[in-house]
DNA sequence: AAGGTGACTAACA
DNA sequence: ATGTTAGCCACCT
């Protein structure tokens, strides 16, 4: 079992209607400074997982995808549905949604 | 098979 | 205070 599992899970215990920083799952998995592995991991795993990455973000609160597969857009889309506000320019309010994993 | 890249963060200068 | 460097592991070429 890799990072991945781990990060797999992590995700899934996101709670709907909120949303975390590659850095927070990164450390929930175990790595402090995996963010970057988060990303990609989402990036190849995310269907095939069906993990909710929407509710992942940077630690700024922006959405990072630059990925023309997953759109701001769509990661917009999908936070809007869960009741999350994005702002124009695709940033959320990580003092009101963000989850920092107290409850694992 | 080996090396490079990646949706990031934190620590150091 | 800001700018730069280092680090993480899995997937792709």
């Amino acid at each position: 079992m890799g990072f991945k599992e781990h990060v797999i899970r992590v995700v899934k215990q996101i709670p709907q209607g909120k949303v975390t920083t590659y850095g927070t799952v990164a450390t929930l998995a175990g790595m402090p400074r995996g963010g970057r592995l988060v990303g990609g991991i989402l990036h190849f795993c995310t269907e095939s997982n069906d993990l909710p990455w929407q509710r992942i973000i940077n630690r700024e609160g922006f959405i990072s995808t630059k990925c023309l597969e997953h759109p701001k857009q769509a990661q917009k889309a999908l936070l809007a549905s869960e009741g999350i506000e994005v702002s124009d320019d695709f940033t959320v309010d990580l003092n009101k949604y963000g989850w920092f994993g107290e409850k694992i």
